[in-house]
RNA sequence: GUGGCUGUAGCUCAGUGGUAGAGCCCCGGAUUGUGAUUCCGGUUGUCGCGGGUUCAAGUCCCGUCAGCCACCCCA
């Protein structure tokens, strides 16, 4: 047992395959939003505690990393990154051409117990088109996060995106007579309708004088509720992505400050857990940044993804690859007489020059510790420095052939046994 | 914040109240400059921590801390 310190909880050690894990999620995350045409962004890790207040309520403050800095100010660590934004976009709006497509890759913090799929500590991709109200920016959005799911390995049987439209709630609301300023309590009951058990949801139903029936009534009418998902559903299907979207009324996302379209990918597996969600938020920006500006987004985190990942066997081994393409090298060099280390050092660094990834022994090995060593760190090649030097021996390590040449040909050898770096 | 389960070697875990264990990993070796398997050898412990019961506690009891899981919450 280790004596002394370990990570505060809700805390991460990433040792390095987690942190190629890791990293393998943020290329998926980076790539596919370059592949929408969407440029990456940054914030600050600390921010005012106000600015969550405002967009959160007070009762926030009980989530966050909120602390006093040395001047008096009140500051939390980021929980989140769409106040950020909202700030960032509304000082400088003429800055930009409408609309925005900006995502971010960026570490978070929240303090709430740590357990699966959450932590104190967790990175999140967010992922939002700013100044555009058409719909066809939350199908875009809706796409891009297939597509993100598609890139991990997921496909049509692992995953869905269950849209939903909260207008169509809040038409749905007002045609039943609840009043406005219950809106977001009636809200709250659709939302835990599907873990809550249904008396309880009819108990409650009754003092907005609704019941089960005429709810689900409604969730059965699906597509038909409301233009925006005709037109949502319409979108994704002339991408061929009809597959990979259901429309499920019983989403609503329970946040308030949803205005139009909401959706989550799903996991469909044991888990049914939901994997990411964003949706239309109109008022947002007005009320953080106080320019009126139409958005939508949404967000992804590492942990649940990569649990997902973990569980699910395709993804799971595009995973293992990407670990350990991340942490092999392409040659190693072996010194078989250590008197000629000062010449294998000069091909270590011809062949780096070069752009290949080199390792070599750094103290004196025996040679067949130096050949599992090499085959430990994944080498293709071998490249043997000895007695003979100028003349080495290159071997390919998968099929044991071995040819030899001048040192100052290595290179190219080398580039023509195995692909341009 | 509430509840359940679990804490023994770096890891996974055995261990009837009576001497602290196994497997894996790691390191070294098995005569000369080539990867496997195998074999031999080696390091590692405040049994999470603190009390209590007992002649005697890894083992039983209480507390505490940590981890996992679920609830609450979920931006």
């Amino acid at each position: 047992m280790a004596k002394g310190f370990q990570t505060l909880p809700g805390f991460r050690d990433f040792y390095p395959d987690e942190c190629a894990a890791r990293n393998y999620v943020f290329e998926v995350w980076r790539k596919v939003a370059r592949r929408y045409g969407f440029v990456e962004y940054e914030g600050p890790i600390l921010e005012p505690t106000d600015l969550y207040r405002k967009k959160s309520g007070d009762e926030i403050v009980n989530q966050l990393f909120c602390f006093q800095d040395k001047g008096e100010r009140d500051v939390s660590m980021r929980p989140e990154l769409t106040p950020t934004l909202a700030r960032m976009a509304a000082a400088r709006q003429r800055d930009f051409k409408k609309p925005l497509r900006w995502f971010s890759i960026g570490q978070h913090f929240r303090y709430e117990k740590h357990q699966k799929g959450r932590g104190r500590e967790f990175y999140q991709f967010n992922c939002d088109i700013l100044g555009e109200e058409s719909v066809f920016a939350d199908a875009e959005l809706a796409a891009l996060s297939i597509d993100l799911m598609r890139e991990m390995g997921f496909t049509a049987e692992d995953f869905k995106i269950r849209v939903s439209d909260r207008n169509a709630w809040t038409n749905f609301a007002e045609e039943s007579g609840v009043p406005e300023d219950r809106l977001t309590a009636f809200l709250q009951i659709i939302d835990k309708m599907e873990r809550a058990p249904e008396e309880k949801t009819n108990e409650l139903l009754k003092e907005f004088d609704l019941d089960l029936e005429k709810v689900r009534a409604f969730i059965g009418t699906g597509a038909d509720a409301s233009d925006t998902l005709k037109d949502l559903i319409a979108d994704l299907t002339s991408r061929g992505l009809a597959d990979f979207v259901e429309v499920d009324l019983n989403i609503v996302r329970g946040l308030a400050y949803y205005t139009g379209a909401v959706f989550e990918v799903f996991d469909i597996g044991k888990g049914m857990r939901a994997v990411a969600g964003g949706g239309r938020y109109d008022q947002l920006i007005g009320l953080i940044g106080g320019v009126d500006m139409p958005a939508c987004g949404f967000a992804m985190g590492d942990m649940v993804i990569t649990d997902l990942i973990r569980e699910t066997e395709a993804p799971n081994q595009l995973l293992d690859a990407a670990i350990a393409g991340a942490q092999s090298v392409d040659v190693f060099v072996v010194i078989a007489d250590e008197e000629r280390r000062a010449d294998a050092n000069k091909v270590v660094q011809d062949l780096r020059n070069a752009g290949w990834d080199v390792a070599q022994p750094l103290s004196s090995v025996k040679v067949g510790k130096q050949f599992q060593a090499a085959e430990q760190q994944g080498a293709g090649f071998a490249v043997v420095v000895g007695a003979e030097f100028p003349e080495v021996s290159l071997k390919n390590l998968a099929d044991r052939s071995e040819s030899k040449c001048d040192a100052d040909e290595l290179v190219a050898s080398l580039s023509s046994l195995a692909p341009a770096k």
